[in-house]
DNA sequence: CGGGTTATTGATGGTGTTCAAGGGGTGTGG
DNA sequence: CCACACCCCTTGAACACCATCAATAACCCG
């Protein structure tokens, strides 16, 4: 299938400044500091951006499709994405959640190995895939940073394992709301009300429980005051008894 | 823990060419041309070579711990090792195995993210962390070279995360046992009969399953004659049956 | 308000775990 | 060389956790 091919985004040019919303150019850009950009010093910033587009799309709306060959490689500047595996039968594994500094291509392979799709609208901004290895090879401090991301990406996914291999349901639920929370409060700053912007399917398909599962899981907690369901996300009352579920 | 500090290796000096065994110096090391070593030229290996140092390592011992502090990434030049991550209730997570030309320490972390443990009698190659890592700041294609290598295992990681969170007991062997003889056969030839240097515990624990299970799929297998046990490993009689429980 | 999607809750059941016992191989020491 | 211990693996029986099935409830957006 190809990249972005059946989605209403629209690109929005770079090369002018126009201001549609704010973050349009790398200067401004809110994520900047916390992605790979960082590597980059204010005069090479403008070279990436030469290779840079910036997108915007809609909730549901897929970015790229596992299988497909790369293209472009995404930054997401705000919103969240969900990559999954799907199996011919239905079954589907969520290998992770995307949010906004996460960059989508690390591994700067010829095919996606997995799909992304928006859970909430989302911008981003893509890069030339062709463009961007060049790059790379002009600027080894970009590729250093490059690793030091997937090396990252690869301790999740190893400590990831850990909970799909051995942790029992309430553990499961218990590490993805401590982990997803940990995340936002880097980006957005800690706080008790967790926004969720995936459904329990999507919960369900990343911690290989059923949706019933991981239902009964928060009901269970929100009887014990453990966590008060707030539209579209949690508010964790008792932070301790939740830690204490995936103590180590 | 200190690192190897308890084992009884034996540290075969490098700068002399003191033929103790096969492969002592780079140049005639078998697993040169499949490994991050690939990366460097002739004239640049030995600058490598300074930062190396040969161990040997009986079957059952620790090359390092999880949580330790990062001095040492190692290359396997022959046998395996299991990597895992333990749970303080003695659960434990197999996030895989390493075979000859894999490298430890891919991601360049401070500290280990797993322990890793000989299955058999093991020779490695280690290197100095702050030399190799000076060394990947002066060769970007060395670094070029361990980003793929890190990417690889990451994909590796999220496949695997599809089989633990999707897969039942028998497609989860069987996802194992092809892909452990798929990456046999990258070293040593393709052959029906797969050894299997690690027990039928470690396979559960690097599956999610329980020894008792993974021993009732390969008793069930051998049954209706799709593998056929020898000492320590299997022979696969019906490839096509195996393959089928993976199909995707 | 109505249709569709998503989430909750309950009842039942299955896959894999747990518990328990026995088999097979290997190495050691008498 | 055999006896014995030890470890790992296998096999059987009962159980538990989570899945499945089913019905209802909440929600969203038209």
């Amino acid at each position: 299938m190809d990249e972005v091919a059946d989605v209403a985004g629209v690109a929005v040019p770079t090369a002018c400044g126009a201001p549609t919303a704010c973050g349009e150019i790398c200067e401004k850009c809110r994520v900047r500091l916390i992605t790979i950009c960082a590597a980059l010093a204010d005069d090479e910033i403008g070279e990436l951006e030469l290779l840079a587009e910036r997108r915007s799309l809609p909730a549901r709306r897929a970015l790229f499709h596992q299988g497909d060959a790369v293209n472009g490689l995404y930054t997401i500047t705000s919103g969240s994405v969900r990559l999954q595996n799907d199996l011919s039968d239905g079954r589907r594994q969520i290998v992770g959640f995307a949010l906004p500094g996460d960059f989508l291509g690390l591994a700067l392979e010829s095919r996606y190995g997995f799909s992304a799709e928006t859970l909430t609208p989302v911008t981003a901004c893509r890069f030339d895939r062709a463009g961007f290895l060049a790059m790379l090879r002009r600027k080894p401090h970009l590729l250093a940073r490059l690793h030091a991301a997937t090396s990252h990406e690869l301790a999740i996914a190893q400590a990831h394992m850990v909970v799909l291999g051995r942790r029992r349901a309430e553990e499961r639920v218990a590490a993805f709301l401590i982990g997803w929370r940990d995340r936002l409060a880097l980006i957005q700053g800690r706080s008790a009300t967790v926004p969720l912007p995936m459904g329990r399917q999507d919960i369900a398909d990343h911690l290989g429980l059923t949706i019933e599962t991981v239902s009964r899981v928060f009901a269970r907690w929100a009887r014990e005051k453990i966590v008060l369901g707030v539209p579209d996300g949690v508010r964790v009352l008792d932070e301790a008894r939740l830690a204490q579920l995936i103590a180590d």
